[in-house]
DNA sequence: TTGTATGCGTTATCAT
DNA sequence: ATGATAACGCATACAA
């Protein structure tokens, strides 16, 4: 009289019960080859009677691996990661990948320990959007899984990117042909690499022999508010702000609305990436557009080919690909205007 | 000869290293009782110089499980659901388990299979954040893993959500003391669940006396706009629109931009959920604040003592906990006014 | 086509 | 404190 043992059925169970071995249960499950279709139906639905689920992590652990892909996310709150998002999951989804994902924090802090949870996990590769870490350690960790780093560019690592040096200049030179000459830029901390933005504005100044006025901040909508403020309060005030990104923009939109200034009349404003807060009617934010989605593609086949086999497989980052990918736009709204 | 597979070092090649046994370098890694700290430092510093790190698919299929919670978010596009992961995050990190995310897709049809993802990658409960499935669907799921169902009440299954109907019933009160008589309601799909903010607004409407106007919508932005046009384009048009949530009410913004009308003075507007999108000074949407991430701490809460013991361990749904959590909140903004 | 053994890297249960 | 040994659930040769 004791009880069958109920915790979950396994593949033993559903083989059983169909009257057949675990291996036509495993081949059935899993679409392969190698089972009549009558039989399959028949084990399909002995486990449906079961309500058998196949359990993905013994098969990881059996399997050889190579269908699972690690994702990490810097920032849920940016509209631009969920884009990025969308776009690899259609390239994977279509391939019959599984997606592991990792968010980071606010700040760059969790990235490592992000990126760890997904070496732990056992992906095959790490997709990895918006990475605040330095070049080192990027590679450092490059060298133990294959991994593509998006929105950014490392040297002898497989990145896929929009060109920010040539966005930031076209911010730029809009300003300057607007008449500003006072321009400050708002940078992200420089030890986490995108630099191209900051590169971009420095050059554009140079060549217009102004003078580059630089404010390390970093990717909150607070810290920048704060910034701003600082930057009005300045004996000689900018007419005019580049952001690293449209987050930090929208904080200098914040302090001027809070000082019932007028963004675009009593100064510009311009962010960088086209997130979907930048496209509101009410904010119409000037920016540069980055195509999220598109960029996600690319990094998903290229990592689709790191692991699936094709052209780049085995080559380590000795052979690591740069993908120039999706040119940015400058996209005018109405927070620039000519100076006041 | 014969050159040292190298493939991923194991526990084994640690051991090896570090002179122990296997069981020593679990425990090790663990943090688990019942090594001396002079040999745990030895073993970790032996994993260290191998690249070692603990492979937890191995670790899910041999232990007990326990540690590991899965998380359903509706929508990356949403602010509100990075705000709910933020809670839970908060929360899981502390008590020490891992995170599985899965994301459904922009109509409600990715639902089930993100959800079979979880459940096939062994998560011990999942946290599902906008479900768009059938009570009945969302109970039969309940039955065969613990589920959290959050922004909603599934009856029978356990539960975290905001009183829907008593938000709605503030958001339709303001229109009728702004003075509006005709006033729509765009809805979701009846189907999905998340009725508690039609029926508010019906209660709303049968208590002043005045006719209800139902109109069946989706979640997206874009289709909402379509209705909108509908809407005004009516002989008898409304001159207010309370709209299931902001997504929804940002279409009715864009109609009303498209056709230079001011959303407040022309047509009041207002939505659900206080979105980030509707808080920015130019959209300055009227809505209903919901607490995502005070839900996502709540619901993380009740998934943990589903797993870690305590009170609710063991019961069934039977004993389906309904948490109503942080009542919502009048956000009056821009977009509401008295009518025409 | 179908069934059988072996191994995947850990955890857990025993002994010692 | 430490060291063997048995699961965990499945994939993958390989034999039938």
């Amino acid at each position: 009289m004791t009880p069958k043992k109920s915790p979950r059925p396994t593949m033993e169970d559903v083989a059983h019960l169909a009257g057949v071995s675990r291996a036509l249960v495993s081949i059935a499950y899993r679409g392969a080859t190698g089972v009549s279709d009558e039989t399959r139906a028949l084990i399909l639905a002995a486990g449906e009677e079961l309500g058998y689920t196949p359990n993905r992590v013994a098969a990881r652990l059996a399997g050889g691996g190579g269908d699972t892909v690690g994702v990490f996310l810097q920032d849920l709150h940016n509209d631009l990661f969920a884009e990025f998002y969308d776009g690899i999951r259609a390239v994977t989804e279509a391939a019959g990948k599984e997606l592991v994902l990792a968010v980071g924090g606010a700040d760059g802090g969790h990235d490592l320990a992000a990126l760890q949870t997904l070496r732990r996990s056992r992906v095959d590769v790490i997709i990895a959007g918006g990475l605040r870490l330095s070049d080192e350690r990027a590679r450092r960790i490059a060298a133990r899984v294959p991994l593509v780093c998006v929105f950014r560019a490392v040297p002898d690592v497989d990145s896929v990117f929009s060109d920010d040096r040539l966005g930031a200049e076209q911010a730029a030179r809009h300003l300057l042909e607007l008449g500003h000459r006072r321009i400050a830029f708002i940078a992200n901390p420089p030890d986490e690499g995108y630099l191209g933005r900051r590169e971009g504005y420095l050059a554009e100044m140079e060549r217009a022999g102004l003078a580059a006025r630089i404010v390390e901040g970093e990717y909150s909508r607070a810290t920048s508010a704060v910034i701003a403020a600082r930057l009005l309060d300045d004996p000689e005030p900018p007419t005019a702000v580049f952001a690293h990104n449209d987050q930090a923009a929208l904080g200098v939109l914040d302090t001027l609305a809070a000082r019932g200034l007028r963004a675009g009349r009593d100064l510009s404003v311009i962010g960088y990436d086209n997130s979907s807060a930048s496209r509101f009617p009410g904010t119409a934010l000037s920016t540069v557009a980055v195509d999220g989605e598109a960029l996600g593609r690319s990094a998903a086949e290229l990592a689709l080919r790191r692991i699936d086999g094709g052209v780049a497989e085995g080559v380590g980052p000795a052979a690591a690909a740069m993908w120039l990918d999706s040119p940015p736009a400058l996209v005018v709204r109405a927070t620039t205007g000519p100076p006041a």
